[in-house]
DNA sequence: CGCTCAGTTGAGCATATGCTCAACTTCAAG
DNA sequence: CTTGAAGTTGAGCATATGCTCAACTGAGCG
């Protein structure tokens, strides 16, 4: 309602749009999500965002990075593998799954959506140097052998996707307690401790 | 068009749903792909199916017996671990991801929809037997060391979703040469072979 | 003061969806 | 034939979506 800056609004346009994408889920959230929330004339919306699409890849952008500086700060000044166990606790404690399920979303959607794909790639990019640069500590500090790291931590993020997909399924037999089994197994066995 | 009897017609509805839920995805699926596809007035479709809900539900889970059973006879007589070799050729050269793509849309939308939460919980324990048997197999006849089989067919089980739901990202990082060799590596290490 | 222009509005269009319902057609049994 | 039930129709309702556009507002400048 009241005047503001551009450059403010736009920043308050996106904001609401990740709420309401981590809220509705990615399928159900609609302008009209956003423009209420803020309390705002759809005209305005689509000043700043030509399209929804657009708009809604900003949102998803800001939700995946915000999720991944979580995690690193998390993951900072701890010892590698307790790191990597908090990050699977992490992963499994999430309320609802709200993160998990956007991002399993927009995995899907980056399917249909060319926007949506480029902020998933780099969003899979830092996905995976993430768990790869723990693992490389992980190599130096534990003197474990030798081991393609880059490989090993494609193996884990796509071992935790899927677990995230199983366990998204209502009454799912997968429990976060088994997720969390797996993935602890799946370690040593990268490392064959 | 032409008269049928009450159950022939189902059949053909579902059929027909399931085509039109592996083409245009489960989101973008509606019931006129149905309806038009066979020639067909819309009353009828809700005759024999109260709601969409039901009828995709039933659609998803044709499709995904039927991708499981063409698993089965794609394994059958093969020695496991060829078998699994098999399996992981056959989900990389599937055809624009479609079977994928079904799976990982349902998984997603199981989230809203009870009806899809039941047909995808059997469907991942149809699947992680498929490979636990295989799994089974391997031990028994290639004298690998004791290893616990469930938990290693959920871990390849997730591990296929995960990649899959990475290639299915438009110009992903993920390409299937690499999901083949991270899979391939992941039997290794379940049998530190 | 008057002017300008970025910021803002919201009714309304085009489109799409699932679903209803009164009416119609066909067929087989009586 | 008659009759009744099973099969079938499709215009139309209620709802939801993204997006347009002519008009309005108000702060700041000369």
């Amino acid at each position: 309602m009241p005047r503001m800056s551009g450059a403010d609004r736009r920043r308050q346009i996106v904001e609401a749009a990740t709420e309401a994408v981590l809220q509705r889920g990615l399928a159900l959230a609609a302008t009209r999500d956003v423009t209420q929330a803020i309390g705002v004339g759809s005209g305005l919306l689509h000043h700043y965002f030509p399209s929804w699409a657009e708009l809604r890849a900003e949102a998803v952008r800001l939700a995946v990075r915000r999720e991944i500086d979580e995690l690193k700060v998390l993951v900072a000044d701890r010892p590698p593998l307790e790191a990597l166990a908090c990050i699977a606790d992490w992963m499994v404690e999430d309320e609802d799954m709200r993160h998990w399920r956007l991002w399993l979303n927009a995995q899907d959607e980056a399917h249909r959506d060319d926007l949506l794909a480029g902020v998933m790639n780099a969003a899979m990019v830092d996905w995976h140097r993430l768990i790869a640069d723990l693992l490389i500590k992980v190599g130096r500090e534990g003197g474990a052998k030798a081991v393609d790291v880059e490989a090993a931590a494609w193996r884990l993020t796509a071992l935790m996707d899927g677990l995230a997909g199983a366990m998204l399924v209502r009454g799912s037999i997968v429990t976060p307690e088994m997720a969390r089994d797996l993935m602890a197994t799946q370690l040593h066995l990268e490392f064959a401790i």
